[in-house]
DNA sequence: GTCTATAGATTGATAGAC
DNA sequence: GTCTATCAATCTATAGAC
């Protein structure tokens, strides 16, 4: 039960240190001195480098819409759930400081890269995406949730950016406020629709 | 006179290839094969990878405090030339698409990588910093010139990635003319500073 | 399912002829 | 200053014993 295949282990370790590391600077040398199996053992698992960075990716779409289900479930109005995503920069903030934002970083790499799953790592913002519109349009900005969401999204990777760069703590928190106070004037005037213009608008 | 150095042709070549490919990614035979000369060649003129690296960030230093230089001329008000940072979006559009934002996504793999140049490759964003908190000051919001200046950056920032991961020009324009309305109004009331809050502001 | 041994290519870096 | 030849290490991937 609690007991976890090789396959599963491998899987772990791939995604721990691609994240850390990055895809292409780490080695089958790496992952297996990590879940301690020797190189030849990979390729029952996997017949290709390529092949456990597409199961990593999976794994990590599987996690996230677990996680999104989880603030759909956790709150109760769409502005709560909202603020559950924009949270995860205080949340992660260790690790978003030392390795940035995976998701963001891994699009960012394999964009470079060229590399054939480019996409499917595009589809985990997507994921983000999606849930993040619903909750706009919830909120009653269905004309414009999309860009709406798309902003959110923005506002949030480029916060961990910069904190990865910079490393202080405070700018991330006046970012979050920030963000955070922004959500509570666009719940709190919502349904005005017209044509254009109830986006983001600034100010 | 036209005639560029061995030396310099490497470091632009490597330049560019860093910027397409990525650091770790890029093997002395790509550089070599770009620059056509062989192999053998190049540590008459670099001892190590590393040196390279630190040639490329000294390059792009020198070529950054220039383009801020050329803006402080070119802009007659200070909106004017934080109008000319934002613009930079839509200006690069092509190559930001494919291979994200040069200085965000360098600093980004140096961090994975831990590398020893990863602050140098922060002091680019530091330049930027530096130039946009002065460009606050002159429009008047000296007590929250720093975290204007990052939340400028941020926002730009987030777009590259973004922009980078969908490919849509559409969003780019979206958050680049909501970046400089917000920026507007920023500029039509200015020196405010109370306390606190003369940030973004939001809403 | 896990191992050792190894192939074959490529990596960063060096030595020495011209 | 540029070249060829080469080193030792590392890379992904394969073959085959147990």
């Amino acid at each position: 039960m609690g007991e976890k295949s090789t396959r599963e282990r491998i899987v772990d370790a791939a995604d721990r240190l691609f994240y850390e590391r990055g895809y292409e600077p780490t080695s089958f040398a790496d992952i297996a001195n990590a879940v301690e199996i020797s190189r030849g053992n990979f390729y029952h698992h996997f017949k290709s480098k390529d092949d456990i960075l597409h199961a990593v990716i999976e794994l990590r779409l599987e996690k996230t819409r677990g996680m999104l289900e989880a603030w759909e479930r956790q709150g109760a109005r769409p502005e709560e759930r909202i603020r559950s995503f924009i949270r995860i920069l205080i949340t992660n903030e260790a690790l978003i400081r030392q390795y940035g934002c995976p998701v963001g970083t891994l699009c960012t790499e394999l964009a470079k890269l060229g590399h054939a799953s480019r996409a499917e790592a595009s589809a985990l913002f997507t994921l983000f995406r999606t849930w993040l519109r619903r909750q706009f349009e919830l909120l009653g900005h269905e004309a414009d949730a999309d860009p709406l969401a798309l902003h959110v999204l923005a506002r949030s990777q480029g916060v961990a950016v910069l904190f990865n760069a910079f490393g202080d703590p405070c700018f991330v928190r006046q970012e979050v406020d920030q963000i955070c106070t922004w959500l509570s004037s666009l719940a709190a005037r919502p349904r005005r629709s017209r044509k254009s213009q109830e986006r983001p608008s600034s100010t």
